[in-house]
DNA sequence: GTCTATATACAGATAGAC
DNA sequence: GTCTATCTGTATATAGAC
């Protein structure tokens, strides 16, 4: 209360967004400690006194991101149920694709973030099964209903999974390849839908 | 020729070799120079009579994965032409994962470095783009002879090539997943050909 | 051309004054 | 808590003997 300048109001919460920021305009791996200071106007070492690295810092994103309304990012869906049909499917991939692009930074951080951890070399299909859990559990419904799938379950939730981050990491760091959010909804939902053959 | 010992024989290519294998096992960002040196059984030093960087040896094979055969990472396909025809979609599919896994090492080293280069953040989607060069002008095909595609030829062919070279990075570097190559080319093949839906 | 030893560059992290 | 200055660790790259 009281206070008017809001420099030194709350200096972590001014280092995330500017990490936000930078993430989006370098990507995360390209981002340094520096360039997080220097965006939000304070010294190199007052980082260390919110975070221990920057890898913390993207954990504590993380963390918020999942905090928020209990949304994984391609967990997220509306009522749910049936993904064959086109309206329920459409709404899922928008959501998923919503998801995305509102929580950008963080999604660019965490893909790159796994990406170059070299370490475990079967850490992002363990992420991808994870992040399309619910998506799983939806096709495993369809299955007991007695409709034939594409393939396991698993398998296809995570294709499903691979091609939404996959292709809205490339696109939406793209801002001018010169597709509306609309037509890419579209388009993935008919593809996931009925496919190259068409419905019919 | 009459050359007994084969430690001098080729250095680079021996280089080139031990660094396919460190990029499999570490990933490319992960491999340092001496991993790359240390492997191949040379002096660090020896790796700048031969690359001037480590970007430099990867353009080295990249360039001799696309002399291979004129096989871009997505872009080979058999006989070819209709893309809904279910054996000629398959072909496709399994050319593709069969491509990508037999050049592994610098499918992971091309995938970790264009994520890495924060510099061009459209750099991802570009070459998403001229690698689905030849899916793209199918699709095209297809839409004049009147069959209705999910969406823009272009879109369509990202959104496939996305599917494909993430699906696959993370599925061929996780040895234990549980899917055989066969399982998981049927099962994409019958996702992009009829979607969720099936085709009945 | 290959080696060992060393130099350069720089990001991450810390120390200590204020 | 924030700052400036500095240290450390590490990867890249070079120098110079062989």
């Amino acid at each position: 209360m009281g206070v008017r300048k809001e420099r030194s109001a709350d200096t972590a919460a001014a280092l995330k967004e500017a990490a936000k920021r930078q993430f989006v305009e370098r990507g995360y791996l390209n981002t340094k400690i520096t360039d997080i200071t220097a965006a939000a106007g304070r010294a190199t070492g007052s980082f260390y006194e919110h975070f221990a690295s920057k890898d913390d810092l993207l954990r504590e994103l993380e963390a918020e991101l999942h905090e928020q309304a209990g949304a994984g990012i391609l967990e997220q869906h509306p009522a749910d149920h049936d993904l064959t049909n086109p309206e329920h499917l459409r709404a899922h991939v928008a959501a998923a694709w919503n998801t995305m692009q509102a929580n950008l930074p963080v999604v660019i951080a965490l893909y790159e973030s796994a990406i170059a951890t070299g370490e475990d070399p079967g850490r992002l299909w363990q992420e991808l099964v994870t992040s399309t859990g619910t998506l799983r559990e939806h096709l495993e419904d369809l299955r007991r209903q007695g409709r034939s799938l594409p393939g396991d379950p698993q398998l296809v939730a995570a294709a499903m999974g691979a091609l939404l981050s996959s292709l809205g990491y490339a696109l939406l760091r793209a801002d001018d390849a010169g597709f509306s959010d609309e037509e890419v909804i579209d388009t993935l939902t008919r593809l996931l839908l009925t496919g190259l053959s068409g419905a019919e």
